[in-house]
DNA sequence: GTAAACCGTGGAGTGCGCTCCAAGTTCAAG
DNA sequence: CTTGAACTTGGAGCGCACTCCACGGTTTAC
């Protein structure tokens, strides 16, 4: 499969996918054209990576992880011990979640504890520009 | 409290709280000499900024919200919907987090399913350099 | 009085995760 | 044979969230 095609299935950018594999995270062949040539497991390879970056890993992390299961030389285990290291974090993840979510639960409860600044003080901030400085995505 | 103090008691680096402070996310009184001179608020409210961002929330989104306040006719009800939502988008992130959680412990009982290329293949990546390419933290 | 610790500002630099661009192939359709 | 889409590389640039640095003023301890 071609870049092109890749990116469209995947919802990736070209440059992000070409990017991903300059850091390792994705391999490719290249057809005697030069061209990318990406095997179908990429697809669900790219997902993977995708998820766990959306929950906070980074692509250093999921590279070195992918890179311990190549370099492992029982894959089995080193993946099961990947896995279960990963479920341990992202239980703890949950946990701390969890914690935010009853703070925030009990704080709606009981009028406004949650400021930036003291009480009826004339704020600074609202002398500085009236919208945050950096630009707000 | 001066900056070293708030420093120390909140964790953060001198230059990160000056740092929130010209985006807008802390406010501060200045004394005749110029030094920040930080309420007793701004301890907790610092720790709710670190806990929000920790849990994937930017700090642009942050100073939003606690402008969303400030500007709000009703504070109570604001910070209401505000912890909602914000309750709503930790939820969120948990039904994904637990997902995640199962496919992992799933694919951790069937064998090797994952992989960034497809299998017996001789890797490109393994031609550009053995560990990533970018420093991993 | 002087040294050390603390504070201020401005600006440059960093790491991550991309995105955008320019210049140049390659390929498929008409 | 030309057109245009898709591909290549290399490099620049960007947004975020800082960190680091230089240079200078202030405060505190001895």
């Amino acid at each position: 499969m071609r870049i092109g095609e890749l990116s469209e299935r995947s919802g990736l950018s070209r440059d992000a996918i070409r990017f991903y594999e300059r850091i390792g995270l994705v391999g490719s062949h290249r057809s005697p054209n030069g061209y990318r040539d990406f095997p179908e497991s990429a697809l669900p390879w790219l997902h993977y990576v995708r998820t766990a970056q959306r929950l906070g890993f980074s692509l250093a992390e999921i590279a070195d992880h992918a890179a311990d299961l190549r370099d492992s030389d029982d894959a089995a285990a080193a993946l099961s011990a990947l896995f279960a290291e990963k479920v341990a974090i992202v239980d703890a993840r949950m946990a701390e979640l969890a914690a935010l979510r009853s703070e925030l639960v009990e704080r709606a409860g009981t009028g406004c504890p949650l400021r930036p600044d003291a009480p009826g003080t004339a704020r600074a901030v609202a002398d500085s520009p009236p919208k945050p400085v950096l630009p707000l995505r």
